[in-house]
DNA sequence: GCCGTTTTCGGCCCGACTGTTTTCAGTCG
């Protein structure tokens, strides 16, 4: 990352410093309790959005380091250091005793911090490939506690992860959750099933898939042919686990999926458990054992005699700890308990938000038709976003520089804003449309349609389209150039991010959200997960920068519309209301008052 | 290494599952 011309450590990066430096001190077997503390330092260095890099300058304030919360002197000192000089003391010298590569062992199945140290003392082993080795070879049966079976699961944990596909977008995941739900859902006395994880959550991407599952066939005295019955579902490419009541599999695309089978009595406890996340649990229960209580998955419960508080819902147990329930999105340990125990304590200042919903959406200000590379008529996208309860749209087709896509030229964007004012005249007031263009940003940050031509269109989103594989700052000077057009009214996908793709361009966020949130120009977070952009940190970034936000499907057939359903979810996990995104203005003429005005 | 309405020391979440074991250590979520 680039700071006033200096090439300075960004945060994640700090992040994935502390953490290396706790998997390191864990296989070294120190205090866990020190480990898991870098383990915090760096979660909630990821969660900043101000870079940390300029909290460590001379002229910075020394408190500001201290002021987040799992940062103390030690950890203070380490960041300084990590910026001042790419390394701190305590992982250089961990360093010298072992291999970088062994953090990778860690990602393998089975393996931990102790079984990783044990093989690097008995065969200096420190790398996959040579574990693999070692492994075939046999020369693991000869160590403590491993014998045929565990050889036999680390070599296919190995293969797999050579193929490993890591994480999947939670749209993709989802559908997973509803098949294999379905097929679960065939066994009799089988009544709920919640994706519980990070899938609950929303996270844009999930590692794995949790699945609550409860119902009379879920009692301890029957639920073992219930168990019996995921174990044997026709899906599974791999069976991992099987116990009581907890089945863990794999499917061929490698995507792993934890059920669990819980009484009824217990949902509530098992749903707040299986939700997450980890650091909001952990926080949660020192919580309850601060109030003589202790919540495992089945109760909270009172230490003293053992009398179950609360369980069958996540309502009672959030309650019993004196706090409002949390929406899931906001269950990440980032700040989301104290502003719970603030609303339930009934304190007008610091509660839980009322997070934006899917039916606060009144409009969508970015569409395709097959004008350009849509599917559909602009009638057909007016009448299905009519049948979703938006009040208007804008129909925002291509422009002639994505010749891919039979981009218009000048005289067909107005030949086609025409027609879009046409559908809407049909429309009859039940829905409005707005007659616009998605103009592609050119290399010096130019747009490629005439400013006569934008000037007569009521929204111009501007997107980069190409040349990713600039550098940093060109591409930022290029959206920067844009932004001063005065025709720009939304910035479309500002990062040009590809969720779980290589290949997104780079660009200094902050100085472009800064420079739309002083011109006014509208800052498009594009709710699609194929082609999510903006993830709840830089969202909460622009919220603080003050920017007008807008979340649009950037639909190309109408069944895209439902896109909005995972902009929403980002949104609120960004902790953001109703107000602070612009279209869920109620009507097309409020939405239009709050974009930048036409020159 | 962090933290504090039991505060500067002594705590730090809880339970299930696996493999190799005869009572448990390590891993996982």
């Amino acid at each position: 990352m680039h700071l006033n011309g200096k090439n300075v450590m960004d945060n994640i990066t700090i992040a994935r410093l502390l953490d290396e430096t706790a998997a390191l001190l864990e296989i070294d077997g120190q205090d866990p309790f020190r480990v898991r503390s870098y383990r915090r330092a760096a979660e909630a260095v990821e969660q900043q959005t101000t870079q940390l890099a300029t909290l460590t300058e001379p002229d910075s304030d020394p408190k500001a380091l201290l002021a987040i919360a799992g940062i103390g002197k030690g950890m203070a000192q380490n960041i300084r250091d990590l910026v001042a000089t790419g390394t701190m003391p305590l992982r250089a010298e961990l360093l010298t005793k072992y291999k970088p590569t062994m953090l990778e062992l860690l990602r393998l199945p089975g393996m931990g911090p102790k079984t990783v140290a044990m093989l690097w003392s008995a065969l200096a082993v420190a790398d996959i490939d040579t574990l693999e080795e070692a492994a075939k070879a046999g020369h693991l049966l000869k160590l403590p506690r491993m014998g045929q079976k565990f050889t036999e699961k680390l070599l296919k944990g190995i293969a797999d992860h050579k193929k490993n596909t890591g994480r999947f977008r939670i749209d993709q995941a989802t559908a997973f959750a509803d098949r294999i739900s379905a097929l679960i859902r065939e066994f009799p006395g089988i009544e709920t099933i919640t994706p519980a994880g990070s899938l609950r959550r929303g996270r844009e991407t999930v590692g794995d898939l949790d699945l609550l599952v409860t119902g009379p066939a879920c009692e301890p005295d029957v639920v073992a042919a219930a168990v019996d019955h995921v174990a044997a579902l026709p899906l599974i490419d791999k069976l991992i686990a099987k116990g009581q009541n907890k089945v863990s599999f794999t499917l061929r695309n490698q995507l792993q999926v934890d059920v669990r089978l819980l009484p009824r009595a217990s949902y509530g406890a098992a749903l707040q458990y299986f939700t997450g996340s980890k650091h909001h649990n952990v926080t949660l229960r020192q919580r309850a054992i601060k109030r003589g209580l202790t919540l495992s998955e089945y109760a909270l419960l009172r230490v003293e005699d053992n009398v179950i508080v609360a369980a069958a819902t996540e309502q009672e147990i959030y309650n019993a700890l004196d706090m409002a329930w949390i929406p899931p999105e906001l269950r990440e340990n980032c700040g989301e308990l104290e502003a719970a125990a603030a609303s339930f304590a009934g304190k007008a200042e610091g509660g839980l938000p009322t997070l934006i919903t899917r039916e606060d959406i009144r409009g969508d200000l970015h569409m395709h038709t097959f004008e350009t590379d849509g599917a559909c008529s602009i009638r057909d996208m007016a009448e299905a976003a009519l049948a979703r309860g938006l009040k208007y749209i804008a129909i925002t087709d291509h422009s002639k520089n994505l010749a891919m896509t039979n981009g218009m030229d000048d005289a067909r964007a107005l030949a086609h804003a025409a027609r879009i004012r046409q559908v809407n005249t049909e429309m009859e007031g039940r829905i409005t449309l707005l007659a616009g263009v998605e103009v592609d940003i050119l290399g010096a940050g130019e747009l490629d349609l005439e400013d006569s031509t934008l000037a007569q269109l009521d929204i111009v989103v501007a997107s980069v389209h190409s040349r990713f594989d600039q550098p940093a700052e060109q591409m930022t000077d290029r959206v920067l150039a844009a932004l001063e057009n005065p025709h720009t009214r939304i910035l479309g996908h500002p990062t040009g991010r590809k969720l779980l793709r290589r290949d997104p361009y780079a660009i200094h966020l902050e100085k472009v959200l800064k420079r739309a949130a002083e011109l006014g120009v509208a800052v498009e977070h594009n709710a699609a997960p194929a082609r999510a952009d903006l993830n709840d940190l830089h969202l909460r970034m622009a919220k603080q920068l003050g920017c007008r936000l807008v979340v649009n499907t950037d639909a190309h057939a109408i069944e895209d519309l439902d896109y909005i359903r995972w902009g929403i979810t980002q949104l609120r996990r960004a902790w953001l209301t109703a107000a602070d995104v612009l279209n869920t203005q109620p009507t097309a003429e409020a939405l239009l008052a709050n974009l930048r005005p036409k020159p």
